[in-house]
DNA sequence: CTGAAAGCGCTTACAG
DNA sequence: CTGAAAGCGCTTACAG
């Protein structure tokens, strides 16, 4: 190789080794048809000696398309997040892209300068599970023909494509299932009200409770940030004073996990379902009850809407709804 | 807004609404000093009626380099690679770097192919968790320029820059611990023996039953695929037969996995040491007693390397070791 | 079958 | 302070 450190042949530097032309060069690195075996050899010579490979960055650019899809996470350290990774890389995969990777950390701010990050870009198009609660800054970026689909959350303001959860009914199916099990005053740990899944998962519990005809003390309710700490104040909070429910379903995985710490160190423990199922909730004891969701499945739905709209799919927005699936293990079936 | 659906403005439509010339959008665009207040305002006005937003693909290809790093994992599901990427992110954000990310699932090929894939996008660099044994393919690309450093495990048969976990003091920390618990038949469930993590945990296992005068019979040593029901087999075999162990070391998660499901079912349990620790691993009964790894440690460090590389960092290439921490949980504390 | 010219959307280097 | 020309590394459209 006669590559200088730090620079890299061109197509221009293989012709003029090859003593050829541009276009000749183009034809044999594509594989077009028409180019003798002799200029193929010459050319392929030229490649081998200069270690030349194709920008694939100035082909895209030319070409109008980037192969290249953004998806954008809330953390990608959360498990739910890393099976929905896997699934889009592998429709994506399969479709000839690349996957631009972000999270936004639940913030709004973090999640426009991603997703805008990803537009500037021109990602063909944008997988989005949304921490924001205005989506219209994407706007000109979907006239301008970038496509995307929101996953787990909808879109908020706008009319967009969307793959979720059916979190009211499975939050619906995790009370019935404690009801069934003998329970009459059941919390609620949700996370902050303004996500969308957790409104819809407490929508889900009022649901469940007034269909038994359960009154609901307004105690027993608490949206609130998920760290351990608030976690287990608030679990403190709903099992004591002066009406303290027997069962708790759990907002999300990481109430669930916070929930699952305090216990230990309670004297009478609440019957518990959680929303999200964990790795190990099997091997607990008692096994974790759970309300499902499927990630993987969610992702790839999503990602395969993607493309079916990359691929000239300009029907209206489309809304997925998945069903959630209680699995029950123990901790849901105790008697109060 | 007049762009047709599909079509973007380009700086050229902004300068011809602005009346102005491309270099001074250009300078507007940009925040360069020197433009006129009575320009500048002209400038944003066509940009705001146009939506237009900056091609960053083509202004990276003038520049010369794409502000982006590829990160290479094993798979993208997996909680290490997840705390790994979480880390590399943070990194890579604080650089104003973009991420590519893709899982190779442990084949040589798929490693290579994406690798490849995201130099011919040309990265400023990849974070790259190998799962190939040879990894002379990337000689061209780091002749260019490309930076490489892995994560995890070393490169192979090239001298790139390395973070890696002590996998041999870790293995042989978890051994030391069940010995001095009053063991001397210890099992060691490892991965495929061509993955150097296993390897290497593998003789960290046969060193610390060295150092304490222990024989090993070659039936306590399983390397072997991770799939739970494999995992189950070999945790019979060693359990059972002439000289059934007392003790066993797992050699990683899915490993841990593996075994914590098959031990419910077992009339005798083994005491048990995980190498990588587990979310729910302190809320088991007993606890599961770790190797831990430091996943976002070795992330940070892996990124912060290559960001040092990219700035000019020339030196031969480093080797960084993360120590590996036993936390004991209940598991491994039984006694034969 | 082959290649010179123009262009993708920007920035750089250089005049005015 | 402002902008026309050239160029980043490719592909497209068009001649020969």
């Amino acid at each position: 190789m006669t590559t200088r450190y730090g620079t890299r042949p061109t197509m221009k530097d293989v012709a003029a080794r090859a003593g050829v032309g541009l276009k000749t060069v183009s034809r044999v690195v594509n594989g077009e048809a028409g180019v003798t075996s002799d200029m193929t050899a010459r050319v392929q010579g030229a490649i081998a000696e200069l270690g030349f490979r194709r920008n694939d960055s100035a082909r895209l650019l030319r070409k109008g398309r980037t192969a290249s899809v953004g998806l954008l996470l809330e953390d990608i350290a959360d498990p739910f997040s890393g099976q929905l990774s896997r699934a889009v890389e592998a429709v994506a995969r399969a479709h000839g892209s690349l996957l631009f990777t972000g999270s936004s950390g639940e913030e709004a701010r973090r999640e426009q300068e991603l997703a805008l990050a990803f537009c500037a870009r021109r990602v063909d198009g944008l997988v989005v599970v949304p921490a924001g609660d205005d989506h219209r800054y994407l706007l000109p970026e979907l006239a301008a023909g970038i496509a995307a689909v929101f996953v787990d959350r909808p879109a908020q303001l706008i009319d967009a494509d969307a793959v979720l959860t059916d979190n009211v009914g499975g939050a619906r199916d995790g009370v019935a299932h404690l009801i069934r099990h003998g329970h009459r005053r059941i919390a609620f740990l949700g996370d902050l009200p303004h996500i969308h899944t957790a409104a819809e998962r407490l929508s889900g519990y009022r649901q469940a409770m007034a269909a038994a005809d359960l009154p609901v003390d307004e105690d027993w309710v608490v949206m609130a940030p998920t760290d351990p700490s608030v976690v287990a104040a608030s679990l403190d909070r709903v099992t004591g004073g002066p009406a303290p429910v027997t069962a708790v379903l759990c907002g999300n995985n990481r109430i669930t996990l916070g929930v699952l710490r305090r216990l230990p160190s309670m004297v009478r423990r609440p019957a518990l379902v959680g929303f999200d199922d964990l790795e190990l909730a099997d091997l607990l004891t008692p096994g974790l009850t759970v309300v499902a969701q499927d990630p993987a499945a969610l992702g790839r739905a999503a990602a395969e809407l993607l493309f079916h709209r990359l691929e000239g799919d300009h029907a209206a927005p489309r809304r997925v709804v998945l069903p959630a699936r209680l699995i029950p293990r123990g901790s849901g079936e105790t008697a109060p």
